[in-house]
DNA sequence: TTAAAAATATGATATTTGTCATATTAAAGA
DNA sequence: TCTTTAATATGACAAATATCATATTTTTAA
């Protein structure tokens, strides 16, 4: 079992505040996980009962939607910890988990997050922080949903890929979704976003070889994302 | 000057934690304040410094988008508090605050409310909890601008002011929203809201007098929003 | 009170986006 | 390797929504 004390990703989460002592018990009490390549880590609705720390690799949060469709509400990358909305709130969690890579991620039960509420302020106020920073991310991407076209919600989703998970040495995006899942971040339907990323590349802003997607024109992108 | 003690919003907001000696101190630091309809209590941008407590009225939280249009994010009323994002961020609100109808808020530096973080604990976890409630709520309506229909989130819109804020003697809604306001909730050009509104009107699911509007048929709506 | 401005309403039309059908290509499993 | 299945791609068309023009009504303020 590897520990927190060394954990690097850990100096990325709200869990840097966590002292010498409480690092070390927190080693005895999380557990290992790895996840594959599209395993779910928890479902909407379940009681989770704790946090997950990621430790490598890339997830998306999806929701349900009314019509049957998921929707990607967020990607969760190395250093960031899911489902502390839920444990705070005392609630199921409203979204599911699922690796779009393999991941390795630490689960902490809650009885031993709450403790640190109580007595470490600086580590409720980084969780503070952390689900504010989400806030204002979500009031963004409403505002985009309800206010941009589609085709400008594909070039900025496309800008974002590149600047949040980077490239490959091939300097194909890293992250690679399916088109079903980029059309359901961008929230349309998947032959509408095949077709628009079709026309980006007859217009030489990208190149398509398989799933990989390289961005060849990050200016033009940008203009297009507004 | 009204003593906080003797508010009764505050038991409805993350307040309620306080001690009657912060109380105390917090009516001798807080600033109280008549806002008329139309009036902006704060923009996005600004450095707020602080939190304001809602006595009474309701205001819009809204977002410049890109293409130059305000989308309202989220409604807030009576015993809510604005502000607290942006104070834990410790950044500039993301959004602007603007009365829809008459208010008297209550502003407290941000100087007090820290203080309030490191020594009450209680109080920490309600702001933490009605950060959350707003995050999911967000995701919530992220989904719904990705999945559903104009229609149906104009149905889901009329259902949502019906339930939050009731009706008036008349039984209209009570907080009464421009077809502009309307529209820029459900994030939809201002005429299709109108032509909406008409088709409701002539199916006979609400009824339109001026600026009020009258659900006479909820479980048709509700049918409608899915 | 009346003129001007703003909000609401509606038609005509263009554009965007979704849906269905059907290739084509890639991936998975026997 | 071959077969089957799933993913990607594209055309044809339908539906939803935006835009522009222009009435009509309501509100505002001179």
């Amino acid at each position: 079992m590897s520990k927190c004390e060394q954990c690097i990703v850990r100096e990325f989460s709200s869990l840097k505040a966590l002292t010498k002592d409480e690092l070390i018990k927190l080693s005895d009490c999380k557990t290992s996980h790895i996840i594959k390549k599209g395993e779910v880590i928890f479902e909407e609705g379940e009681n989770v009962n704790g946090i997950y720390c990621i430790k490598d690799g890339v997830c998306k949060l999806t929701k349900l939607s009314a019509n049957g469709k998921d929707h990607i509400v967020k990607l969760v990358t190395k250093g960031e910890l899911l489902g502390q909305r839920s444990m705070i709130s005392d609630e199921p969690v409203n979204l599911s988990a699922v690796a779009l890579e393999d991941m390795q991620v630490c689960f902490i039960p809650k009885s031993e997050v709450m403790g640190y509420f109580d007595k470490n302020n600086q580590f409720s106020m980084n969780v503070m922080k952390s689900i504010c920073g989400d806030l204002k991310e979500a009031d963004d991407h409403m505002v985009n949903l309800a206010q941009k076209t589609v085709k400008e919600r594909l070039a900025e989703t496309l800008l974002y890929l590149n600047d949040t998970f980077g490239k490959n040495e091939d300097s194909s995006l890293k992250v690679q979704l399916s088109r079903d899942e980029l059309a359901s971040i961008i929230g349309t339907a998947t032959e509408s976003c095949i077709r628009l990323l079709s026309d980006f590349k007859k217009l030489g802003l990208i190149e398509l070889t398989g799933k990989k997607i390289v961005l060849k024109d990050i200016n033009a992108l940008k203009k297009l994302a507004e």
